[in-house]
DNA sequence: TTTAGAAGAGTAATCGATTACGCGTTTAAA
DNA sequence: TTTAAACGCGTAATCGATTACTCTTCTAAA
């Protein structure tokens, strides 16, 4: 009929298109997807759609995506576990193709859909070990951006941290670790500053008030490597409210390449992560999944990063 | 059966929740669509998803749509006016209930397609007269800004400019203009610094390149309103570059209040527009208008903006 | 006791696109 | 010329939920 399927002749053909073309006629894709178990329309659970690098990240997906014919529904989850659960029924029911969970997503229901529809996590480590995995090198860049501050001359750093649930916040823990062992510094636990997960105040607050706070309990640090380039520039700010010189006398690096790290004064040493990279490499799989099944998708797929050298190292 | 309708004994339904809850039958929105002609879904068409004040007032938009049972396709389209009608196609073939329309999206097709379906346009002048549009105010802001600028004591004030092509733009020129006027000073089409409509360099590169050949021709301005943060941020490099101080010297302002400029150096004086206030009334329009399609819903809703003072005026 | 009316339960049509199937016609091969 | 295969086209079933409709049974009123 209207595509290749059945037998019909030129004739047929042209008065079709005719009345097509005098009628606007556009299909249906509810009843098309009823008919053919299929919507032709992916799912995207985010925690926060706002969030600078990830909103990157799915705003690439969706352009692949929509090239090769399929739509996006994105949901963002505030990191609450009902919304998440109900966005997935929801999902199920709009028969989605394909599903892809975004770091801090908890989303315990996953596991009961996950049999029937295709999943890729971005940045969270999956519960059932088939899942297919895309993320950062978040050990890397943790490395390269520890190592970085310490060929600068720091000796004493500390490392800010939130949100120690998400693999993605363990691995950059223990590449900092890997990058201090590696030049025989010494590592204590008083080193680590864990920052609550929080909404109010800001992370740079909470980073600025955290370091200040170590500063006034007489502990010294001459530099601070940030999980994220907020809670960084909250360190920067600490430092230098501090009397410390930044980077002579203190160094600060970040994770992300936030587009504010630019422009904030000094600028912000970082680390780039790859979310063309990431996106394509998500959206491959995923389609993959959905249109070859019995191909093998490589399960864990790790992203290189970039040191991104300004003017806080 | 399922709900309310028809008439059943209390003996069945104990039956088919008994099924129900053994089986896991989760019920399927397509069909459920195609029968009942209602998708529960709406559309948002947005030029860029990783826009930071336009993504604050999809996700506020989209959990409030959540709320209320509705969930929603978010659709990036790049400021691409063929992708923009694919969407469109897309978006009607799934049998959204309404849609959402974010500044800067030509769409084309919009016109044939907004007979059907509710539209509500946020920050886009609507061609139907009589589509909805909800709006900060951005003469008000534009306003705020040059008068706040004039009152510390800025006489000369230079406006920077992009994508004149949008209303909201053309506001804030109007909103310079009328605080100009206001204070009886002088206006010269010099005064206007109009910046080319691309991608790459940056908008802060575009406009610190802009202003300073602006310095370098002999111009003289003690101040710049910029339409938005990213180009604020410009200026304030060119006039720091050029050897100016801030305030004293030359006072900048933004408007977006971009989450950047609270911790650039120095702070940027900006306007705030409210994204809560913008997500709630065009989503209470748009289920009022597909829930309530007789009730009237005001065409025009202006919202109004704040004033915030940081340190570049 | 008869009967109108209500109430429960089951059947079938519907939404729109897809596709398997069958009938009738034409063409090519034996 | 006969037979088989190819071909065009129309019919009907299907996807799953909803709802209108019918049929049966039961209750209450005359």
């Amino acid at each position: 009929m209207i595509n290749n399927n059945g037998r019909f002749s030129e004739e047929t053909r042209k008065k079709v298109e005719k009345v097509i073309s005098e009628t606007g006629y556009e299909t249906n894709d509810v009843a098309k997807s009823l008919r053919m178990q299929k919507s032709n329309t992916i799912g995207i659970l985010i925690p926060d759609i706002s969030s600078s690098f990830f909103s990157k990240v799915v705003k690439k997906i969706e352009a692949f995506l929509f090239s090769k014919g399929y739509s996006t529904i994105i949901c963002n989850t505030d990191r609450n576990a009902d919304k998440e659960n109900a966005y997935l029924r929801m999902l199920e029911g709009k028969m989605i193709d394909g599903l892809i969970v975004i770091s801090g997503v908890k989303a315990f229901g996953l596991d009961s859909m996950s049999k029937n529809i295709p999943v890729v996590c971005i940045d969270r480590e999956p519960r059932d070990k088939e899942t297919i995995l895309i993320e950062s090198n978040h050990f890397q860049g943790a490395f390269l951006a520890t190592e970085a501050m310490i060929q600068k001359g720091s000796r004493k750093i500390a490392i800010i941290v939130q949100r120690e649930y998400l693999s993605s916040s363990r691995d950059r823990i223990n590449g900092y670790c890997q990058a201090l062992e590696d030049y025989s510094l010494p590592f204590s636990q008083e080193q680590i500053i864990r920052l609550p997960d929080v909404i109010e105040p800001s992370r740079t607050e909470l980073a600025k008030a955290a370091l200040l706070a170590r500063f006034k309990k007489g502990q010294r640090f001459d530099g601070a490597f940030a999980i994220n380039d907020r809670l960084a520039i909250g360190a920067v700010q600490a430092a230098l409210e501090n009397g410390l010189t930044i980077p002579s006398e203190f160094r600060v690096m970040g994770f992300d390449n936030d587009s504010i790290s630019k422009y904030c004064q000094p600028k912000l040493s970082t680390i780039n992560q790859d979310s063309t990279g990431i996106a394509e490499k998500a959206s491959q799989a995923l389609l993959s999944l959905i249109e070859t099944p019995t191909k093998k998708v490589a399960r864990h797929q790790v992203i290189d990063v970039e040191l991104i050298v300004r003017e806080t190292i």
